[in-house]
DNA sequence: AACGTGATCGAAAACGTTTGCAATGGAGAG
DNA sequence: CTCTCCATTGCAAACGTTTTCGATCACGTT
C-alpha cells in the first residue's frame, strides 16, 4: 500500500507527542533523562505515525553511523560470494551494510569512479568501507579495507595466499609429468597477480625446470585478454603441454581456444585456473583450479574493518587466507612425457 | 594511501578559491551564472583538495538524489543475478544504486526490518526503491517496485509469468505419460506461489486428470519445508510418479529425499523445480526446471522504477516476463505408464 | 547625469537530526 | 517560607549542501 506523501519527521512526532524534537531524539536513542510517562507518549506517537529516523540526517549530524560501505566494480558471481561473507560477519554486529554500485559502467566517469564513490560514502554516510575493486590510490577519511590489493599497498587488506596456491598448481602439474608449463599472468599491478607468477616461477625453479620467457603470456585478469595469448602459446612448434592461467575466467578462454584449435583437454593439453568460480565446475571438462574462499575473503575483510572502525586494535592489518587445490578433469599426464 | 583527517568540505574549497560556498555549489552542479574565470578557480581548488560532494548532505537538502535503492532479505545467487540486471538497466542512466543489507539476519529486528530499511532509505537518500524480499505491506513516500509481490498487491511489481511456466511443466510431465503428479506449493501469500499452483491445477484439468488433494504439499519456498512433505508424498502406497516443486530449492530437497528412500530419479520418480538456480544444473541428475530470468526481472524492475521516479508514465505498473522450460535429466517417462 | 538591465556573486535559510546548555519545576532541607 | 538541588525538558547551534533572494557592478540608454 504505497501511500505517497511527505515522510514523517521527528518534528511530526514531537508535535503529536507534545514535546520537543530534542526529547524525541533522546527517546529514540535511549538517552538518559526522560521521564517514563514522556517516553510512553513519544513511543506511542512514533508507533502511530510509523516514524523511522532518517539515515541521512542522522549521518550528517553524527560522526558514527554504524553503517559500513562496500564498493565493487561489478557484480560477478565472486562479488556475490564476497558479499555473503561480509554479511555473515556483520550479522548481529550492530553494523548495517550499504553497497554502492555505480551506474556508469561504461560512462564518462569510468576512470576514477571508485574514488568518487568511496569519498561520497566515507564523507559521512559510512564509518568505513570495503573496496573490492582493484584500485591503486585509496584516499579516505575513514578506515578502508581492500580485498585483493595492488602490489606494495599499505592499506589494510585481505588476500588469498596466492603464492602457496600457485605453487600447489605447478607442483600438481609437475607431479603429472609436465615440464613445459605455460603461464598466463594477471594484471601486473595487482599483488595477487604478482604472487601467482612468483609461485609459478619458484615452483619451477625448485623442481629444476628452467624458466622459459616464451611460455609466459601477459594477461590482465580480463578473460578476453587470454584468447590471443592462448593462441600464441599454442601456435609454436614446441607448444606447452599444460597452461596455468592466473584466473578461472582466463583459463576458460584457454579451454575454448584449445578446443577451437582441435586440441583435446586434458589429452593434448592440461589447463588450470585460479579462483574456483562456479562456472569452472560446469566447464567441460571440469577445470582444475585453486579455490580461494571468496566468502572467507569477505568475512575477514568485514571483521578487520569492524575492528578498525571500533578502534579495537587487532594487530594484523594484512590478512592472508589459505587456498586449496581443486583437481578436476582438465589436468592429466601429458601424452608423451619426454625426459621422464 | 589512506590519509586520515577531516574530510574536505565545500567550505574548504570556497576558502581556497576565494568565493562563497554558493558559488562552489553552482560550479559543481553546472548551474548558470558563474563567470568563466571563477569556474576555473573553483575547478582548480576542487582538483587541488580532492573535493567530492557529500552524498549525505546533498540528499538532505535536495529532494531528488539520483540514487535508487534496493532492499533484499539475503544474498542468494538469484539476488546477485537480479542485481546484474538492475545495474545493467541503470548503466549510464545517471542513477546510482545503493543496496541496503541488514546485519541483523537473525536479530531482534528480524520482524519488519524490510520496512525499517525502506523507510530509512526512502526518507531522503533514495528517489525510489526496488524490494526483492517478499513483504506484505509496503509503505513508502517514494516510488517502490516489488519483485515477486504478494498476492493482491497493488504496488508496482515485476514478476515472471508463473502461470505459463507451471503449465508448461505439467504439460511436459503429462506428455511423458505421468498421471499422478505431486505438487509442493510455495509460500501461499505470494502471488508467484499461487500462480504456480494455479498453473498446475489448470493444466491437469485441461488434460482431464482429476485433481487429488492428497498430492499437494504445502511448503513455503524454504527448501527445508519440502523435506517432510516429500517424505509424506512418497510414503503412501499410491505414490506419485512425478513431483513438481514450486521452487528449485525445494525440488533439490525432493531429490535428496527420493534418494534417501532408495528411489532412483528419474527412473522411479521424475522431479521438476522452478527458478533455474545454478545449483540445479549441477545436481545429479540435472534438475528439469523453469527458467525465469532473474537478470531480466531485475532489469525490468529498474526500468519501471526509473520511469516512476522521473514521472514518465509508462502505462503498465505490473510487468510479467516470459518463462522457459528447461528439460534436464530429472524427468523421464514413468516406468509403468498405466492407462496409456 | 540618471536610470534600467543583465550578469555575477554572497548571505542566509532550509533539509532532519543530535547535543550542549540553560530553563523550569517540584521536592527536600534549613 | 526560602533556598538548594536534581530531574526533566526545551532552545538553538551544528553537520554540509542547495537555492532563493537581494546586492553589487559594469554597461548601455535616455
Amino acid at each position: 500500500m504505497a501511500d505517497v506523501g511527505a515522510p514523517v519527521t521527528m518534528s511530526d512526532v514531537a508535535r503529536v507527542a507534545g514535546v520537543s524534537t530534542a526529547t524525541v531524539s533522546r527517546v529514540v536513542n535511549g538517552r538518559y533523562g526522560v521521564s517514563a510517562s514522556t517516553i510512553a507518549q513519544v513511543r506511542s506517537a512514533i508507533e502511530q505515525l510509523g516514524y523511522e529516523s532518517s539515515l541521512v540526517a542522522t549521518s550528517l549530524r553524527r560522526s558514527r553511523t554504524n553503517v559500513l560501505g562496500l564498493v565493487a566494480h561489478s557484480f560477478q558471481s565472486y562479488t556475490a560470494e564476497v558479499l555473503k561473507g561480509v554479511m555473515q560477519a556483520l550479522s548481529r554486529s550492530g553494523f548495517d551494510l550499504i553497497i554502492y554500485a555505480n551506474s556508469d559502467l561504461y560512462g564518462t566517469y569510468a576512470e576514477g569512479w571508485e574514488q568518487r564513490h568511496l569519498t561520497r560514502l566515507s564523507g559521512t554516510l559510512t564509518d568505513g568501507c570495503i573496496v573490492v575493486t582493484p584500485w591503486d590510490e585509496v584516499r579516505s577519511g575513514t578506515p578502508v579495507v581492500v580485498i585483493d590489493p595492488v602490489r606494495g599497498s599499505t592499506v589494510p587488506s585481505v588476500t588469498a595466499d596466492n603464492l602457496a596456491g600457485a605453487t600447489s598448481v605447478v607442483e600438481h602439474l609437475l607431479g603429472l609429468g609436465h615440464r613445459r608449463i605455460g603461464f598466463i599472468a594477471g594484471r601486473s599491478s595487482l599483488e595477487s597477480a604478482w604472487s601467482r607468477e612468483e609461485g609459478y616461477r619458484k615452483a619451477l625453479a625448485a623442481a629444476g625446470v628452467p624458466f622459459d620467457p616464451a611460455l609466459i603470456g601477459r594477461g590482465d585478469f580480463n578473460p578476453e585478454s587470454a584468447t590471443p595469448l592462448a593462441h600464441a602459446l599454442l601456435a609454436g612448434a614446441d607448444r606447452p603441454t599444460a597452461i596455468f592461467a592466473a584466473s578461472d575466467g582466463m583459463a576458460l578462454k584457454v579451454l575454448e581456444v584449445a578446443k577451437g584449435r582441435g586440441l583435446s583437454v586434458p589429452g593434448d593439453l592440461s589447463v588450470v585456473g585460479f579462483d574456483n568460480i562456479p562456472e569452472s565446475a560446469l566447464a567441460e571438462p571440469g577445470l582444475t583450479t585453486v579455490d580461494q574462499s571468496m566468502y572467507r575473503l569477505g568475512y575477514e575483510a568485514a571483521h578487520l574493518l569492524k575492528s578498525l572502525v571500533t578502534g579495537e586494535w587487532e594487530g594484523h592489518r594484512r590478512i592472508e587466507i589459505p587456498t586449496r587445490l581443486v583437481v578436476r578433469g582438465s589436468t592429466a599426464p601429458p601424452k608423451s612425457t619426454p625426459g621422464l
